[in-house]
RNA sequence: GGCCUCAUCGUCUAGUCUGGUCUAGGACACACGGUUCUCAUCCGUGGAACUCGGGUUCAAAUCCCGAUGAGGCCA
């Protein structure tokens, strides 16, 4: 069988963590299986569908290389399709205008569920040709709808507790599940991968395709993606948009592999996967039931591991629109310099310019901060004065770390922190920071002897 | 409320289909220790889970039933 999955959002919000994840899913999938993958935009809700954000939701799969094959299919441009298959339909007599009022449905649905019925509205006005009204579906099978779902295996439900649903508010406005089945159909989507938030509308989905005549795809429902507190992920649970990841600093293949773990996992004890390898191992038969929560340390964890095996050059290209201070173009030639030595110690590019100011500017710190255990204001100036007297005596070529450990630690008695410490926090004003050596490389002769003797002033 | 789905360390999960090798494995996080000052990296050590109750079986995390809990959909 040829593989085609699809991924179809709709334009009202920006690109959603869940949303990305069932795209990948279906990316991998396909990919896995040397189909296609496609992304269809479901804007048929006009009032809340915008444009910015189909524009953020392509932005996103861009960047986290979720790419589709062929354009992009919009609901928009497929009126008429949609329109053809309703006339159908009601011709058929296998859909009718529903005259009843909101306020009427309302009042039915309140009823059924104080006498514990399932709420549904199975409609009195089939028989009238009306020409408006809701177009809802008529509903009388009555046989167990049934499917296969290659996560959970057999599902079965009560087609009587459905009614008759809705299919379109008018023949040029479908609803939800009437323009997916049609869709799904006409594209030839082979494998439908999506959200377990859509089961209940499956067997909706399967009678419209039998009333069609449409070829019923292979549906797979994935576990959902769930905060803190174990309900489906949203805005109250923070960064929720693939967007927010981006402005974090994290970098997309640390996402990619992240998500791809969240509800499959290939059954070995690696975590970290390239794209390809990830393409190469993906199957479907190993994607949990469960629902699994979106645990940002660990992606924390991992994006620090994705960040220490990139090429030094990228990370520099990368992390430049993170700095929101101005760095001079003299500035400027240090900063791959100073992001090697951030490197080991970044989770996200976004801690950059709190952890690196100080290379840009004069650090300011309290002078109770150059103390190292016990030592005294007199003991610390000591350390400071031996530490420039060796700086002075080095030539400018001499600046590198190796040239600098060996004379300093030569000079440094038997409690290194004595001397380390103090000059450390003088060169870099903060607790935790590279070494003294590697700052001192970065900063050059000067401007180390320049922070030595700010640090001495200020125990006078 | 009805229907549906799910249930192993705090979290992501392996193991469940094909019962024994599971005194339940790995990773993140946490604690402690080591690696020429701090932090990070790296290395090591440790604590930490089969939701509960029945049943089947020589044997159940694994199969069956029930309960409970969690989540989703429907308005």
């Amino acid at each position: 069988m040829r593989v085609k999955t699809r991924i179809a959002p709709s334009p009202t919000g920006y690109l959603h963590v869940g949303t990305a994840r069932t795209a990948l899913f279906n990316y991998l999938f396909a990919k896995h299986n040397s189909g296609e993958f496609i992304l269809r935009i479901e804007d048929t809700d006009i009032e809340r569908s915008e444009a910015k954000f189909e524009d953020d939701i392509v932005a996103g799969l861009k960047w986290l290389g979720i790419n589709w094959d062929g354009e992009i299919t919009r609901q928009s441009e497929r009126i008429d399709i949609y329109e053809t298959y309703l006339k159908t339909l009601l011709a058929d007599g296998m859909a009718f205008y529903c005259p009843h009022s909101q306020a009427e449905l309302d009042e039915e649905r309140k009823k059924q569920v104080a006498n514990k019925f399932s709420p549904q509205h199975t409609c009195d006005a089939r028989g009238k040709k009306l020409g408006k009204g809701l177009i809802r579906f008529k509903n009388d099978t009555e046989k167990t709808v049934k499917f296969k779902d290659e996560i959970r295996g057999e599902i079965e439900f009560d087609p009587a507790l459905l009614g008759d649903f809705s299919l379109a508010k008018d023949l040029r406005t479908p609803l939800y599940n009437f323009a997916v089945v049609v869709d799904d159909a006409t594209m030839e989507i082979s494998h439908v991968i999506r959200g377990e938030d859509h089961i209940s509308n499956t067997p909706k989905q399967i009678l419209l395709e039998e009333a069609l005549g449409l070829q019923q795809p292979i549906f797979a429902h994935l576990p959902l993606i769930l905060g803190k507190d174990r309900s489906k992920l949203s805005k109250r649970h923070g960064a929720t948009s693939v967007i927010d990841y981006k402005n974090e600093g994290y970098l997309p293949d640390a996402l990619f592999n992240f998500m791809a773990l969240l509800g499959w996992n290939p059954g070995r004890e690696q975590e970290i996967f390239s794209k390809k390898e990830l393409i190469k191992e993906f199957s479907i038969d190993r994607v949990q039931g469960a629902g699994a929560i979106f645990d940002m340390t660990k992606l924390d964890w991992m994006n620090g591991e994705y960040i220490r095996k990139k090429p030094l050059k990228e990370l520099v290209e990368l992390s430049k629109g993170f700095f929101q201070f101005p760095i001079s173009n003299s500035q400027f030639s240090m900063l791959e310099k100073v992001i090697a030595l951030e490197q080991p110690r970044l989770k996200k590019l976004s801690e950059l310019p709190e952890k690196t100011d100080s290379f840009f500017k004069e650090p300011e710190y309290d002078a109770e901060l150059l103390k190292w255990k016990q030592m005294d204001n007199l003991t610390i100036k000591n350390s400071l004065e031996t530490a420039k007297s060796i700086l002075q005596l080095v030539a400018e070529n001499g600046m590198t770390k190796e040239n600098l450990e060996k004379l300093f630690l030569a000079k440094a008695g038997k409690d290194r922190g004595e001397l380390l410490w103090p000059l450390r926090v003088a060169l870099s004003g903060k607790k935790f920071s590279p070494g003294p050596f590697e700052i001192m490389e970065v900063l050059g002769k000067d401007k180390s002897i320049l922070r030595i003797n700010a640090a001495i002033f200020m125990l006078k």
